[in-house]
DNA sequence: CGCAGTCATGACAGCGCAGTCATACAGGCG
DNA sequence: CGCCTGTATGACTGCGCTGTCATGACTGCG
């Protein structure tokens, strides 16, 4: 008795349709339906219509586990994911899912559990148990030298070099040239310093973020500020801008990592009289949708997160498919400031308010 | 000549070990192996550690494609999502990933690319030709009547039967009645009437909020003004506030349906000089992070996202693995308000500009 | 016309597991 | 003591594809 293919039959589990039904049906060989199926060249145009016709009748759809199998590709990518809804790492999810599927591939999401020891290094290893050609580390934290010494390539994204491996490709999401440019504006404007308040430094980008802000400051040969650290929250930076309004009553200007922090500083900056950006100039960092429209529209820097995917998947499907191909550097993103309300010159004459 | 397993040989390419390596290895039949694996029982516990340890040595991962090509079953769940860094969106997507992971499945995900028609039954459909024992459609938008006629179980968040299928549960974001909390706190404050900023209507979500509006002013027998319709975005709040501001005088209190909206809409209400809350009450939907930092403090509505995810996949994995027990009816989630600084009582005795 | 080269197709094996069935032995019971 | 039930294991097969090789048919050219 063989099997009763998916419609046809009235009563019963309908069972999916395969290849030899197609073939059966089109009046040739399973193969040649995987050579239709795949696109493979020597195939006539006759009988790939044929065959897409008998496919489209049957309801026919490729079992990619037998595809994979077989042919040892599973045409996926795991992506490695911090499990936050942030602005940051939500959109660069968003731009390395369109980026895959643009080039052929599926997803497989893990999360790592923030505080989760070994998180990354057990992510990457089930995605590998899953069944990927490739694997995208996406905006990682520091939980030391992790060594991810897998047969598949890895893109690296946002980290450095701590995350070994025999093919992995680093692309960056290049914060710490954006972090300076956002610095130098308000150096610029004539502040005599800039105060910063900080991500995790946990988090590479937050690392990013400072040594950018540093590397303004020395370069314009401007003293550094003690720097405070938030954990990317609102309330973090609320928090931090209480601090900076009681201890010090020279802040002109602050470069906050991220806009939520920035949000959180303006509101408690605000709660202590100060007016920003009379008093006090603010730059965040990210341009999340809402900087716009706060209370004054911030001035901030734009990721372009669309633009770090595609090209770092860019690399990490070439690094898939021609194994022996030079690891081509990263493009470096490019830099853009979106200068809104929330910073302007210092206010010049003001008086201070401890002499 | 046989192969060579993976960390043995000094040259040329390592290959993956099989399950017959780890058998051999552990003086057993490549089934034993399988068995160990799979948890199953009538496994003596001498030979199961002999198993383990075997696989240990040998650096031993389960093939997932032959796995599921042998079982017919893939341990994996397709989501269905937006595509956008939306809070809602994106906290719902990290939830649902961790409710499969915590019920043993991993993820595959697609995104829809907003305004493509015939999004959703194609991520359907290539999630089915990735193979999946389930799927997760995510806040979809509406398209029109979509049929997910499909072999696998469906659960539908936050979209009413639209989605018609043999096999499809719906579960609630019931954001209906978390609108209704939020307009009844409004007119709980004394507020003679609530305006409502909708999101787009295509959205599922827009409509359940504007349906829980129109619910709350009918029930206290209040008049509805016209609702005017943004795109979620703090744009279009600004656009929308700006247009309220113009046009009528008597507003005092206005329900966004969700915070970028609502920090939009106070945006505008400042630059026309009207103040939140003493001249117009706001209140917001999602309680983003920002919402407690913005000035003034939003009150909102918390959904709860996580619950919703974890009910709605127990609901799912229970449709995947038992298909003949009851569909049971999803739980409804709890209604959570959060009152902060954008809400007061209308000022009564304000004169009306107008008259 | 004969032979090489390209194009088009099919036969067959095997990817690494899980399902099915057979087998073997232990203990309980009438 | 034979029979049955429960436990523990292995042999064999097949899931639905792709890779490899074989086989024709057709083309162009000396």
């Amino acid at each position: 008795m063989s099997r009763v293919g998916g419609q046809g039959g009235q009563g019963g589990t309908p069972v999916a349709p395969r290849a030899v039904d197609v073939a059966r049906l089109a009046g040739v060989s399973q193969k040649t339906v995987s050579r239709v199926f795949n696109g493979e060249r020597y195939v006539s145009e006759d009988v790939r219509r044929r065959v897409l016709e008998a496919a489209e009748e049957l309801g026919y759809r490729m079992n990619s586990a037998a595809r994979a199998l077989a042919s040892g590709r599973t045409r996926t990518i795991g992506v490695v994911a911090l499990g936050t809804a942030l602005y940051g790492p939500a959109s660069l999810l968003i731009g390395i899912e369109r980026a895959a599927r643009d080039a052929g591939y599926a997803l497989r999401v893990v999360n790592t559990l923030e505080g989760d020891p070994g998180g990354v290094a057990g992510a990457v290893e089930s995605l590998l148990e899953q069944g990927v050609d490739g694997v995208v580390v996406s905006e990682p934290i520091d939980e030391g030298a992790v060594s991810l010494d897998v047969e598949v390539p890895v893109l690296v994204l946002g980290a450095p070099a701590v995350f070994a491996g025999p093919r992995a490709v680093v692309a960056g999401v290049g914060a710490e040239s954006l972090a300076r440019a956002a610095t130098e504006h308000l150096l610029e404007l004539g502040h005599m310093t800039v105060h910063h308040i900080a991500g995790p430094q946990r988090w590479f980008a937050a690392r990013d973020r400072l040594a950018g802000w540093r590397a303004a400051l020395s370069a314009h040969g401007r003293e550094q500020p003690p720097v405070v650290e938030g954990d990317w929250s609102a309330a973090s930076g609320h928090a931090a801008g209480r601090a900076l309004a009681a201890a010090a009553d020279d802040v002109t200007a602050v470069f906050a990592a991220n806009d939520d922090m920035a949000i959180g500083l303006i509101r408690a900056l605000t709660e202590a009289g100060l007016r920003v950006p009379d008093d006090v100039s603010v730059v965040g960092f990210d341009d999340i949708p809402v900087s716009a429209y706060v209370t004054p529209p911030l001035t901030t820097v734009r990721q372009p997160f669309d633009a770090v995917a595609r090209d770092g998947l860019r690399l990490l499907v070439r690094a898939i498919e021609k194994p022996d191909a030079e690891p081509e550097p990263a493009t470096d993103p490019p830099v853009e400031l979106v200068v809104r309300a929330s910073t302007a010159p210092p206010a010049g004459s003001r008086p201070h308010a401890g002499d």
